[in-house]
DNA sequence: CCATTGATCAACTTGTTGGTTGACTAAGAG
DNA sequence: CTCTTAGTCAACCAACAAGTTGATCAATGG
């Protein structure tokens, strides 16, 4: 189960995590600190259980932690996933960036005479030309 | 285009549509430029129709956009939403950051004898109503 | 006109997810 | 010991997601 979870899968894991409204909302409560399972299920209108699922796969996508404490089981948030998440989207939002901008300076030395309305690579682009990597 | 997704179900496309490395590779190479599903669906061991169909969820999830070029349908990435993604867990990952540092100024003023063993909030959690004895 | 290329549509199979109910374990409290 | 609180486990079901094959559409080229 547990015995050497890839980076792809780490990944799939927390993102999946996440594309659900229940499991986000129990993100931002624990932003606030931590929560017991009642807690965290009474804003929803789904069974106990159900809850505790969500919580389950929280915490193999390892964005939440249990303790001990009696016999509640607190749930803490634990950012280091979620900050290999928003380290994840932002590498490829800063290459796009920047192949939009050099392409963009490619496009006003080369033609001159107007700027091209901002659909720029459609057909022109110099990075097609990279594959089979 | 759809008639007037919630946030929630923006945000739910969204990350369910980067749960998936094939997804995810398909960012990763659109970051690059523009592509058609071809040149897309090469590196994957799947039918080109599997790629279309993963493209229209990136689509959907408003990730991508497709315009057209004679028979060929380019892939573009569009940056806005991955940048909602970001803004949404930056959210949370702040607060929680907060309020772990409050916390721990709470405990560096009341507590004088131990520094408690690094599991901070476990006990002591402002935002638990519930003491025992 | 017909053939080719690029991509989508439609139907279907298979596996997984989200939810339920009901039984169960664990830890205190009377 | 019994009762209550907090939570999990197990079995089941409806809905959906990912992949396949086969047919179809759209644009171009001979």
């Amino acid at each position: 189960m547990l015995l050497d979870p890839s980076a792809d899968d780490r990944l799939d894991r927390a993102f999946m995590a996440l594309a659900d409204p229940v499991r986000r909302g129990i993100i931002a409560r624990l932003s606030r600190g931590p929560a017991t399972v009642n807690e965290l299920a009474e804003p929803f209108q789904i069974t106990k259980q159900a809850v505790s699922k969500h919580i389950q796969v929280l915490e193999q996508a390892g964005l939440v932690t249990r303790t001990r404490d009696a016999q509640r089981r607190p749930v803490h948030l634990a950012p280091a996933q979620l900050e290999a998440l928003t380290a994840w989207i932002d590498r490829f939002r800063l290459i796009h960036e920047q192949q939009f901008r050099s392409l963009d300076a490619l496009l006003a030395t080369t033609s001159g005479t107007d700027a091209a309305p901002a659909e720029a690579g459609a057909t022109a682009d110099p990075a097609r030309k990279a594959e089979r990597s």
